[in-house]
This record gives structure tokens, sequence and C-alpha cells, in this order.
DNA sequence: TATTGTTATACTCTATAACTATA
DNA sequence: TATAGTTATAGAGTATAACAATA
């Protein structure tokens, strides 16, 4: 049994201890998909996070600060200030809730629903580009797949 | 052509369109992976990052600080107080190069050295349990391929 | 008592610009 | 002039603790 030494293109150093690591390996593409998220939405002026939560009052109109920052694996107290940032360019919305007096319920600003749907064609190309390195629409499965296995 | 919606287990939201996302599904991962290294390694008092950069010393010693920040793909700007923090810590250290007075040459100490072996042991453990999450061996490979061909 | 939103705080990671000393 | 290391600074992202208003 021989172990295989993965040597770095660019630097010439040996890297197989971190090329073997899921951990070190995610974390790369992250940074990667990440960076390469900023150049092309720079236009934008939007982070992956903020998309993040615009994409998801989007989809669940009404619902409260602390259900959004949930299902984006957040903080409740770092959400407060995103959506601030966000409500300050109008593209979203705090409403007092009638029933709940301590929650605010989340809506979108009709700029701020232009503002997705533009958005959103623009990741379509981000996300065909995505599939393309992958493999095909076939590996892209697969792979979203591993991935939601390894995020249980 | 019917649109699959995806809900949210615990919070009962429509996730479809970040779960869909290669983006933000990678950003969940990682994110998971994160914090389950830290609770995992919080006894050796050590994040990912500094990890990375013991085990790159540890296979390429005697390399100066741009090669191993090239090769993690980090700013040497942003290594000089990491580096700082591990040879505080006596586990590794700088030494003056012969040939090139500008640049260090890094090396683990005999203590760095002690301290990779130990979490490598219990990398390993995690690991594992990554491959078991992702479905076997074979599994694992083939995440890793479609990781590396996100990566390029 | 528990929950919702909020503030304050700290740490990690990343990015950029500018300086110094060498090459 | 280019490179290696460094400093300073700023912005994201994440984590915890504590508080006021409300349930």
């Amino acid at each position: 049994m021989s172990a295989t030494v993965v040597i770095d293109d660019r630097s010439g150093l040996d890297i197989s201890l971190i090329d073997r690591s899921v951990l070190f390996q995610i974390r790369r593409s992250q940074t990667l998909l990440g960076r390469r998220f900023q150049s092309r939405f720079s236009d934008f002026g939007i982070t992956p996070g903020e998309y993040g939560v615009l994409l998801l009052i989007a989809s669940n109109p009404g619902r409260k600060q602390t259900q959004i920052a949930d299902a984006l694996g957040m903080q409740r107290a770092n959400f407060v200030p995103l959506i601030n940032s966000l409500e300050a360019r109008h593209l979203m919305e705090r409403r007092a809730s009638a029933q709940d007096k301590r929650s605010n319920a989340l809506y979108l600003t009709a700029a701020g629903d232009a503002f997705v749907k533009e958005i959103c064609a623009a990741e379509a190309t981000f996300e065909a580009e995505c599939t393309a390195r992958l493999g095909g629409a076939k590996a892209r499965e697969a792979f979203m797949l591993l991935l939601a296995r390894l995020s249980v």
C-alpha cells in the first residue's frame, strides 16, 4: 500500500494531508465559490448572506426574524444588523405582528421583489457554470446529494 | 414540468431556492463541518486555519511564509498573525534563511511535531465520520472528485 | 418562565494598501 | 524594479451574554 503524494501545481508543495481532508476541501471550495460570487455580483452590491435572506423572505413572506434566521443557520443576534442594512436600502421591511407584539413579520418591498427577480436570473447563470464544472446535470445531482448527507 | 418545493424540517419554511443552490449548500456544509471541528478539537485549542498551517509545514519543512500561505489560498498579510500565535505557543518557528535574507524558513518544533501527530489521529476519526455520513469510501472518493472539479 | 428582538462584544477569516529590507 | 515580511485597517461571518418588552 503506497501513500500517494499530492503536489500543488502553483506552489510545488506537498499538500497531501490537507488535500485528503473533507474539511479542508470544502473550506477551499467555499472560499473560491464565495470569491466568484462576489466578483460576479459586485454590481448588485450584495453579499451571499444578504442574498440568502432576500431569497428566503421571497419564498416565505410574513415570517418572523427568528424563523428566517433559523432556516439559514444564523443566530438571531447576527440577523439584526443584516436586515437593518437591507431595510435601509428599502429592499425589505419589518411589519409589527398583530398576534404577537414581540415579533416582526418580514416582507420584501416592491423594489426588493424586483431586485430578487433580477439577481435570481444572474444566479441561474452562476449555477449553470457550477453544473458545467461538475460535469453535467447528473453529476450535479449526485454532488448535492452527497453535500446533503454531510450536513445531517 | 412541476417545481418541487423543499420544506425545512425544523423551521417549516420553504427553502427551495437556497436548497437548489450549490453556493448555499456548500456554505451550509462548511459551517456545520466547521462547528463540528471546533467542538471536537476545542481541547487542542486550535482553529481549522492554524491546523492547516501546521499540517503544511509538517509536510514541507523549510519553506518560506509566502509559499505556505499560497498553498493554503491565504494572503501573506493574514499569514503573519496566524504564525505569530503558533510561534508564541512554541509549535513552530521562523529561522532566518541563509540564501535569501528577506525570507524566513518555517519549521515545526519538537512540541509542534508531537502536537501534529496527536491531532492527526483525532482528525482521522473526524474524517472517518465524514466518510460514514457520505456513504462509504467510494462515495467519499466521488465527493472529493466533484469538489475538486468545482475548485478549478 | 420562556420567547422575540436587540445591543454589545469578541474572535475568525478575508481583502487591500503601504511600509522596510533585501534581491 | 520586484519580492518577502510586516503593519494597519476594514468588512464579512460567527458566537455568547445580557437586557427590555411581551407571551
